[in-house]
DNA sequence: ACCATATTTCTAGTTTTATCGAAATATATA
DNA sequence: TATATATTTCGATAAAACTAGAAATATGGT
């Protein structure tokens, strides 16, 4: 992963609400959950929410996929994970950081 | 790790430069590198930079250490490491993210 | 004391982001 | 087609962040 896109990534997770959005739709694992239920959960507008979540989904680290009136916000796993790599890999001098 | 200060740390790491600066203080390994050093590897402005690495060590992602006329800026390895905890325990579905 | 080096603080202009009510769009159902 | 639900887009304002030149501070050497 670059830096640009990484950089990226981490500006979106740099806001609380953000950060609590992409945790919310991790805990609700593969399937996501509607913008609907983290309106609900977290008690933010829709317009300020769906500002948010566009940004996440901007960044690559949510997908949305539309069933009926109902739009699902899938957290991106793969991109999750290439930030988890770039901070160990990209980040790390190799004695620094061990994996246990 | 609670999810503000994680919030906190992303957002300074969502910026290109401080992204680079963070990268090459992780390089330089434990001891960092003085202010200079970043100065001249990253051709930004001095006050641009005084303002980045401000950033970083308010975060806790940095901390300062006076040589003389040289300010080292160190890397916390602790706090990246919290970061990657977070991402990983925090923010991942148990079966969706593996280490290997 | 004076000068050089290293870095920060001041100041100010520009750009970006955040916020949210209100109106609009999309879909489903009666 | 009328109505309800789900979500976005519009529009406008306020707040925050970015940038960098110039001046100031800190330290060390002569």
């Amino acid at each position: 992963m670059e830096l640009e896109s990484a950089a990226k990534a981490f500006k979106e997770l740099g806001h609380p609400s953000r950060l609590a959005i992409f945790k919310h739709l991790v805990k609700a694992g593969h399937q996501g959950a509607p913008v609907g239920e983290l309106q609900q959960a977290l008690e933010i507008p829709n317009s300020t929410l769906s500002h948010h979540v566009s940004a996440l989904v901007a960044s690559g680290l949510v997908k949305q996929h539309r069933d009926g009136r109902t739009l699902y916000c899938i957290p991106q796993f793969e991109a999750l994970r290439g930030l988890i790599d770039f901070l160990m890999n990209e980040c790390c001098a190799s004695d620094q950081i061990s994996t246990n």
